[in-house]
DNA sequence: AGGAAGATCTACT
DNA sequence: GTAGATCTTCCTA
């Protein structure tokens, strides 16, 4: 049994980087030909609007990026370098942004993500935001899912309380030109965090 | 047609 | 730890 309710779309409607900050030691769902994929969510990354230079957003409005205008709570999936990004979207009313989950500790359905991935070692099964979405079976086709809705084949639901003690933040990891602020949270304590490197030049 | 991108894997110094 | 290949998707021209 699932035990936890999916994360409201409220939840979504507020600034991504206390969206992402928030969604530490939340629970990422994948139903898989009726198999069920779960992993506690241990790093994300907030990206904003037309003004952030590593934001798919950036710029303006095409096709491919419209979904991070459009309704909150929703999955926003891109590809980068030959590996699907799974991002949720996130803003306040009227605004632009969504949360990239770049790493999750894998709880259930390990066997089938190993499968997946063709990994033996379980602290690099789901450590990277590409990594974890091939173990997942996560691709263009789950563009657009409402991760709010438990009936859908990937939602997120509610997971452990997070105290702020545990809870690091850094830079985003790979991009070329980031924003002042630091936008990227990660659990301290958590092996399952990615191993990516600061690249940007704006970094302190 | 050509190139860049929020990454990953492999093979090395 | 660092460098290079990878060979998708979408951008710009």
């Amino acid at each position: 049994m699932l035990g936890q309710k999916p994360l409201p779309r409220k939840f979504y409607m507020r600034d991504p980087k206390f969206v992402a900050r928030d969604l530490l030691g939340k629970i990422l769902v994948r139903r898989l030909n009726g198999h069920l994929l779960e992993g506690i969510i241990v790093e994300t990354e907030a990206y904003y609007g037309v003004d952030d230079p590593a934001s798919r957003a950036k710029n303006s409005m095409k096709k491919y990026n419209a979904p991070m205008w459009g309704e909150v709570g929703l999955a926003f999936i891109y590809n980068v370098h030959n590996n699907w990004m799974f991002n949720v979207v996130a803003h306040e009313p009227n605004g632009i942004g969504a949360v990239l989950i770049r790493a999750i500790e894998p709880l259930r359905g390990i066997n089938i993500m190993m499968a997946n991935r063709k990994v033996h070692s379980i602290i690099n099964l789901t450590n990277g935001p590409g990594r974890l979405t091939k173990a997942l079976k996560i691709d263009k086709e789950l563009n657009c899912t409402d991760l709010t809705d438990d009936k859908n084949p990937i939602f997120i639901s509610n997971g452990r309380f997070i105290d702020e003690q545990r809870i690091g933040r850094t830079h985003r990891i790979g991009v070329s030109k980031d924003l002042d602020i630091e936008l990227r949270f990660y659990l301290k304590d958590n092996p399952f965090v990615s191993k990516g490197r600061i690249r940007s030049s704006n970094q302190s």
